[in-house]
DNA sequence: ATATTACGGAACCAATAGTACCGAAATAGG
DNA sequence: CCTATTTCGGTACTATTGGTTCCGTAATAT
């Protein structure tokens, strides 16, 4: 493949290839997408990025951490205020109805992480630091909005249950769409 | 071991003996209370009940399963109102008191069950049907008594959030103490 | 040049859910 | 009783797959 780099790395010998760190990604995210988590192999992917294994493991610890990267960028892309909406907008929901639309896609993929999550402690909160909290750090922001004098205890509660609520319909195979992003946002507002 | 039993089954042959299948569910039970689910294999089941392997897989389709049966009465008599509460009593918070509670001894085990329902259709149906729904039911029915004109929709929704909430913060691994339980209650009466 | 590291490829290991088969024991129906 | 049927505990087995190790080779830093 292309060399692409220039000799900027603190170490000797052969660099690590971001082309082929790249394919490595890009395999596990569209095998991932097609036949799901559990169905998909270490040497699937490996073979499918026209890599070694042994390329994968020298990168991600696990192919949870792999498969966690593979979504993390576009899962992010899709999600957080993308054109900053314009004034006037009701940007609370907004915000979950592209969460929602964004699950669609990703969200098989990102069930199986929470489930392998379960099981392993060092993964769990890798996934809860690059993937949970930066989630619900934006939608706070989106809250903190339209209640400025809320205190930050109040508004993680808020954060809490929104998510809560679609973390919880995602496990459980129920639909995301703009409808129940509608519905929350009027609970969380109003109450019951 | 005992016979207990008095020939009253359609079928010819041997019966199953209910005592094996209460070791099993006893053995299985008491196992991931102290190792977790994923650490119990079907052979520690098989040797803690003195029973078979195959005497596990005759009465249930998979280690989920049967480690499901083996926590389902429990978490129902646990959480379901017991004793119905006097009245003047905050039942809602009651309830989601009792639910926390519960979950502090039970919490990993069915945070692994719900794992096992992301990679596996046919349990994760055995799953809803048997512990989420009956919780939800009950839930709806502690609400509806301090609601009684709310649409079935919009409890459902208050459900949704308040279990969605705890089950996110279960599998997240943060904590469920009195306190969550008060503050969600407030939150789904009130409003953000 | 030389040491160092990544590369693809292939063989390998360990763990374990679930199955198959055994001879023995328990039951139903005749 | 007798016989077909089924469960019993026990043991061996299969199949899958994360993750590791080792190979000879290629790319890079000094």
């Amino acid at each position: 493949m292309a060399m692409s780099g220039s000799s900027a790395s603190g170490r000797a010998g052969r660099p690590i290839s971001p082309d082929t760190t790249a394919a490595i990604l890009a395999a596990a995210r569209s095998l991932v997408v097609v036949h799901g988590f559990a169905a998909v192999t270490t040497a699937m992917i490996a073979a499918e990025a026209g890599a070694s294994k042994q390329a994968l493991y020298r990168r991600w610890t696990t192919k949870a951490d792999l498969v966690l990267e593979a979504f993390l960028a576009q899962a992010q892309a899709e999600v957080d205020d993308p054109a900053a909406a314009e004034a006037g907008d009701d940007r609370l929901l907004a915000f979950l109805r592209r969460t929602c639309a964004a699950l669609s896609t990703s969200g098989p993929a990102l069930r199986s992480l929470m489930a392998a999550a379960q099981e392993d402690d060092a993964f769990r909160r890798r996934f809860h630091e690059r993937l949970i909290l930066p989630r619900r750090a934006a939608l706070r922001a989106v809250l903190a909005e339209e209640r400025p004098a809320a205190s930050t205890e109040a508004l993680d509660l808020a954060v809490t249950a929104l998510f809560g609520a679609i973390w919880y319909r995602l496990l459980l195979d129920e639909p995301l769409d703009d409808d129940l992003a509608r519905r929350l946002t009027a609970l969380v507002r109003a109450g019951m």
